[in-house]
Order: structure tokens, then C-alpha cells, then sequence
DNA sequence: ACCATTAATTAACTTCGTCAAGTATTGATT
DNA sequence: AATCAATACTTGACGAAGTTAATTAATGGT
């Protein structure tokens, strides 16, 4: 039986409860990131004394983002006192995510620890600001407003836009499939939606959820290939996202693999993605479609097969390019291009295992494909990391 | 006139000094690597109150590790009371620094600012570990007991080895021209010199060197390509070093940008290194050294000519994917086999400028000849950084 | 002579942690 | 059953290291 705390009772103003202190925050990232643990193993884990654990998470229980583990679950060591591990109340809060593309919206509402509660689609007819806006918002009702009833433990929304984003003013400042030039997009979806609104780069955002809440958790290096129409690359280094400080990181797209290759849209020769990027494959295998192209090599057609062996092998050169550069804990390779894993895959390891550097070799490659929703997913993720960390 | 404080004429141990406040360290090595500054500034840059700058700078100046300019020498902007700019008196502290290659040593003797003081160089006849160990002690004493004794001022040396090196522990796990395994070169090197000592890889401790003293000071991300034998790349991201989750990372030697390029040593084609390695220049020139090709392509020979155009574009090949990939700040090539220099420059620049993506070819390139002595004030580097970053 | 302006210092206060001591809850030992 | 060792958690006193606001200092312009 926990003592009730007077102090603790005292009204709360949510957002207060995280700027309390720098603790309750690392205390509420580390139980969302790597799920349920006592306070000793936290204090451990984020260099604190239990004491101040103790007296970080007070305030979290109380405002209802924390809980205590049922003495049922405990999993004590054997001897001592066993632990009553902190889990997060995930439903204590939910986040929105949409990922913009140019000719439909992908939207979802996540809990705290990015885990999935709806999702919903809509098309856009026009790309025009003013009608994105208006999609956006009635998107978001549309999510918010179920039987449900998310709406109430609602305060932020994060947008996922691919192309050139200033993640800090919420500015686009290009956004190819948009057509987009320097529209401050944070400030007015917030006036629509009447959220809390975070932008960021799609493969960025979709670095983050991966980082924080999938296969990178926890890790202090991590890069995410995507491979679609463009190959790109999000890149986490140093335990944190890398920007790129002329506004270009993780173009593995343009790492020239071949000298006598292909020409790419670039100007050069023998980029990655000017031999598997998707456009690229459609016009190597001759077919109208990738559909098409894809059919065919599954058919056993030898010369469009050969086709697909050479842009995942490609691929596979640009990511050990990546291993032996940063040195990432593990890469993750996805994207809707991967629809076809299993004519990539194979030539995705051979050329990696072809071209990475000594040890670079037991970087741990994952392979899989994503589920679209997933870019929409980091975009909440994105927001809710806004949320864990004020500034950052 | 500054009145005197008498708390701060309290004897003071001098590595307590810094260990006193976090913010004495921060203040500290801002003036080492961006040079005087006002207390203004200097809380501005570090995000504190210029209070507290004023409290943690007390203990400096009375230990003589910083001092105010001249009255005369304040640089007044117009209006308002002028600034009194802290600087650090460089010759408070001296660090020695040791280069060990496989058959000779190269130490100097830096001050606070990493300022090469003295030079001294010393051959090596064996690599065993004892014989080395002496050799460095020998060379530590020549540095350290000259006329000027930079003795009694210097408590540290750091120690550059190729190879695979963990600064934590001291250990060299492998080095290739010493043919060393497992050395705990650290504490070695301690006992035979009574010196605190800070091992590091040469290539690291370069980028070390630049980042904090050089052409990267003050960048938050930044690369050093070394050309020589081999083709090394050190990083900086996110404000620290690049280190590599599986040991390797930098291997800028061994992207491959020509699919049926040559064979390379590491088993795959095309290698960077394989095209611009020294030894791979001088097969492919068909002279007994270096400095024959040198001299023949320097002569006008075409066919000579035309080995060092294609190392050049295949060095900037690879820079460019550096720049597309990470996007440092800036990027500093150099090394020995930049002796060279006007045969490779120009030929960098153009496979640099047709490889970066999109706004990566604005990062500036600087393109210089590397004075040997300045891998060893690499390690001094090292040595200067661990004393003022006591965890970093 | 006075004022606006900027720099530096000082003292009172706030924040946010640690430390050391105590309480809580278990398994093992007598 | 009583006690003990082990481990987890809590508490209150304390301290480190910053902040804010007021004060002092030094300059150029009017």
C-alpha cells in the first residue's frame, strides 16, 4: 500500500509534469523506449541515485503517466526485496501521425509507446496548400473523433513530408511530390487541427520510430534504408539523428557504384538509384509497370530477373558503404520497394557481405517490407518524442 | 585594476581546479579552441548566465590558467563599458604527444593550445613491446629535460598507434605495422614514463587534432581523409567522434566506386584504395617507388599522368560520398601521400564536385600537404582534450 | 556634467541532485 | 517462529551549481 502524498495531489498541469525536471523526463523516455523496469535499474541505466528516481517518478504516478507493476508480476531475483518495476500507462496519452504524400493523406493514432490504435486514409485531389490543410484537419477529426474518443487525451500531431523540413519552425522549404516552396506548415496545421504540431523529413521521422520503438531501440548508432521510387538512408549517430549541415545526409541514392553504370537524373553514372530505384527497374526490364516487372521475374523471365539481382546488389553496395563509413549497431532496409523482398533479398546481403570492411560484416542487417501506415507511425512517433523531450 | 579575492588565493590542487565546476571545463576549452573571449560572449556560446561565468573563470585565473588582455588590447565595439576578454595562458600546461609508426617514433611537446613547442624524432630498430616502451621513455625524457624543462609543466602524453586502438582501457587491440596484439600500451607507457597516458588510434587523433585546433574548430560535424598507403577517413558527427558499433568505421579506402576496377587486397574491386592506395599507384605507374612516378608524372609523362588523375577522382569519388551520406561541416583532405599534392588537387575536385548531391558540393574542401610531426601533435591533441574533458 | 549602453560582479535564491539513514519485503538459517 | 542477510524503496538534510535582479564599472555621445 502506497502512503498518499499531499503534495503530489495538488492539481497538475500536464505539460508541467514532464518540464519538472530533467529526470521525470529521461525516467518517461526510458520506460516508453525499453519498456517496464524498477527504479533501481533506471537509476542505473540514466546515472541517478534511486532516490532521485523515487522522487522523479512520484509526480508521473500521480498525473497518471506511470503505474506500478501488480505484485503478481513482480519478478523478483531470489533473495530482497522484490522490485515493483514502473510500467508506462501507455492510453495516458495519444499522439497523431499523417504522412503527406502527392495524392494521398495516411493517418494514425498511437499511445506513448507508439503503438498503433486507428488508422485511416484519404485521398488528395489537389496539392494545393490551402486543400492539403483542410484534408489534414478533416483527417485528424476523423481519427480523433470516434466512438473512441482519442480527441480527449489529444494535444499533439506530427506531419511526415518528404523533401527539405526544418523540424524547429515547422517550415517546408521543398517538397518534390508536393510542390511545395516554403510553407510553414507547423504553424498552419496547428491552427487547423488546433494541435500541438511537430514536421519532419519522412525517412527521418520514420528513423525515429525505428529508433525509439523498433528494431533500433535503444542503440547508439542506426541507419534505415528505404528503397522505393528514391533510396534513402536516415542515419542515427552518436545517439542522435544526423542532419547533414549543408541540408544533405543519407542520400545512399547517389553513391556512385558502378563508374560505367547507368546515367542517373543526378548527372552522374552508376548511382544506387539510377539501377534500383523503381523507375530505373521499370525501364531496365522493358515492362509498363513495376507490377509488370515484378510478375515477370517471379515468372522466372532470366533477363528481368537479372534486372532486380542487379539493383539489390547495388543496394547492398550502397549499405556497406554506410557500415563502413559510420559503423551503424544494426540497419534496417524497408520501404515500399521491398514489396518485392524476395527478389531483393538475396542480392541485398551478397552485395553487402561483398563490399563491407572486415568487421564491418556483422552489422546486423534486417530486411523486411513496411506496412504504409508505417511512415504515418513515425510521424507520431516524431511527436511523441517532441513531447518526452522539450528540446531536442 | 582586479580587486584581489582571497578565496580564490586558497591553495589550489591543480587538477581540482577544472574538476571543480563543470562550467570551469566548458569555459576552458572554449578558449582553447576559439581563442579570447569576453564573459558576455562566452555565456552566450555555453547557453549560461554570464554569473556564473564570472564565478567559474575566478578559480582559473588564480590557478594561471587564464588571464585577462590588455586593457589596450580590448577590441570595444562603440558604446557601453568594453569587454576585458578572458584568454588562456597557453604556457601553464605542456602536453607531450608520441607518433609510433613501425620503424620510427615522432614526439613533440604542445601547450594548452596544441602549439608545437619542441620536435624530436627517434628510429626504431625492433617493435618489440619493451624495446618500444624504452624508445618512448627515451624520447619523452629528450622532449621533456631540454633547457627549456617542459618537465615540470607537463603530467600527460598522449600516444597515436594505426590500428585498433580503445582509448577507454589504454589496450591496443591490433596494430599492423608493430604486429602488436593485445597491449595494454596505456599503463605500459605510464610506468615507464610517470606520465598520464591517453592512447588513441593516429587517425582518430588527427580528426581530434583538427576538430579542436584546426580547420573543424567549433563544427559540429566534420571529416579528415588521410591519403597514404592507405585511405583513412576520420569523423566527427554530432560533436563527437565517429567510432563504429563493430570497430570499423571511417573505411572511406574501401568503397568501391568502379564495379570492374581493380582487384583490391581486402577481396572486392574497384576500392578506393585500390586505385589511389600509395602501393596501388606505384603498380599501376610501373616505377619502383613512389618518387619516381612522382617525378615522371611531374615530367609531363601521359600514361603516369593519367594513374595519379584517376587516384585523384577516385579519392574525390569517395569524399563525395561522405558529404552525400553524413554532410560534415567541412572536410579537410590530407596526409603524406599529399606530398603530391599538385598532381592529385585538381582531380579530387572534379570527382568531388560530380558525385555530391544536390546542395553537398557547397561543403568547403581544404586540400593541403600534412607535416609529418603533425600526427604526433594528433596525440598531444588527445592528451590536451582528456585533460579537459575528464569524461568525454 | 550627464546619460545611454554594455560588461562584470555580487548576493539571495532555486533547482536538482546526492548522501546517509531508515523502512519494507522477501528467502534462508537457526 | 525468530532472526538475519539481502535487496528495493523512501525520506529528510545537505550541497553543488546554476539563476535572477540589483549593483558597480567603464566607455562614447550629447
Amino acid at each position: 500500500m502506497v502512503a498518499v502524498d499531499f503534495r503530489g495531489m495538488v492539481p497538475v498541469d500536464d505539460d508541467a509534469v514532464l518540464a519538472a525536471s530533467p529526470a521525470a523526463a529521461a525516467i518517461l523516455t526510458a520506460l516508453v523506449t525499453s519498456g517496464p523496469q524498477s527504479r533501481v535499474t533506471l537509476a542505473r541505466k540514466l546515472g541517478l541515485s534511486s532516490a532521485a528516481v523515487t522522487k522523479a517518478a512520484r509526480p508521473l504516478i500521480n498525473a497518471g503517466y506511470l503505474s506500478e507493476l501488480d505484485a503478481t508480476e513482480r519478478t523478483g531475483p531470489g533473495a530482497g526485496r522484490p522490485a515493483s518495476p514502473l510500467m508506462v500507462r501507455a492510453d495516458r496519452e495519444f499522439f497523431a501521425g499523417v504522412k503527406l504524400t502527392g495524392d494521398e493523406l495516411i493517418g494514425v493514432v498511437c499511445d506513448l509507446t507508439a503503438q498503433v490504435h486507428a488508422v485511416a486514409h484519404r485521398p488528395l485531389a489537389s496539392s494545393s496548400v490551402d486543400d492539403v490543410l483542410a484534408e489534414i484537419a478533416a483527417l485528424v477529426a476523423e481519427l480523433l473523433d470516434g466512438p473512441q474518443n482519442y480527441r480527449e487525451r489529444t494535444r499533439r500531431l506530427g506531419l511526415a513530408v518528404s523533401g527539405d523540413v526544418d523540424r524547429e519552425s515547422g517550415l517546408v522549404r521543398y517538397s518534390p511530390f508536393l510542390r511545395w516552396h516554403n510553407v510553414r506548415l507547423g504553424k498552419l496545421a496547428a491552427a487547423a487541427t488546433g494541435l500541438a504540431v511537430t514536421v519532419e523529413n519522412d525517412v527521418k521521422a520514420l528513423t525515429t520510430a525505428e529508433h525509439w520503438f523498433g528494431e533500433g531501440a535503444g542503440a547508439d548508432s542506426f541507419a534505415l534504408v528505404t528503397v522505393g521510387v528514391g533510396i534513402g538512408c536516415g542515419l542515427v549517430v552518436n545517439g542522435r539523428p544526423v542532419s547533414g549541415s549543408h541540408g544533405v545526409a543519407g542520400e545512399i541514392g547517389h553513391l556512385s557504384v558502378d563508374a560505367s553504370g547507368p546515367q542517373c537524373h543526378c548527372g552522374s553514372r552508376g548511382c544506387v538509384e539510377a539501377i534500383a530505384g523503381t523507375s530505373y527497374i521499370v525501364a531496365a526490364a522493358g515492362t509498363p509497370t513495376i507490377e509488370a516487372a515484378v510478375d515477370l521475374a517471379r515468372d522466372g523471365d532470366p533477363t528481368v530477373g537479372a534486372v532486380f539481382a542487379r539493383a539489390g546488389e547495388a543496394i547492398g553496395l550502397g549499405i556497406a558503404a554506410v557500415a563502413n563509413l559510420v559503423g551503424p549497431a544494426r540497419i534496417v532496409v524497408s520501404g515500399e520497394g521491398l514489396s518485392a523482398y524476395d527478389l531483393f533479398e538475396p542480392h541485398i546481403r551478397a552485395g553487402f557481405e561483398r563490399q563491407a570492411f572486415g568487421a564491418a560484416v556483422d552489422c546486423p542487417l534486417s530486411i523486411r517490407p513496411l506496412p504504409f501506415e508505417e511512415w504515418a507511425r513515425g510521424a507520431a512517433a516524431v511527436s511523441i518524442q517532441s513531447r518526452l523531450v522539450p528540446l531536442a
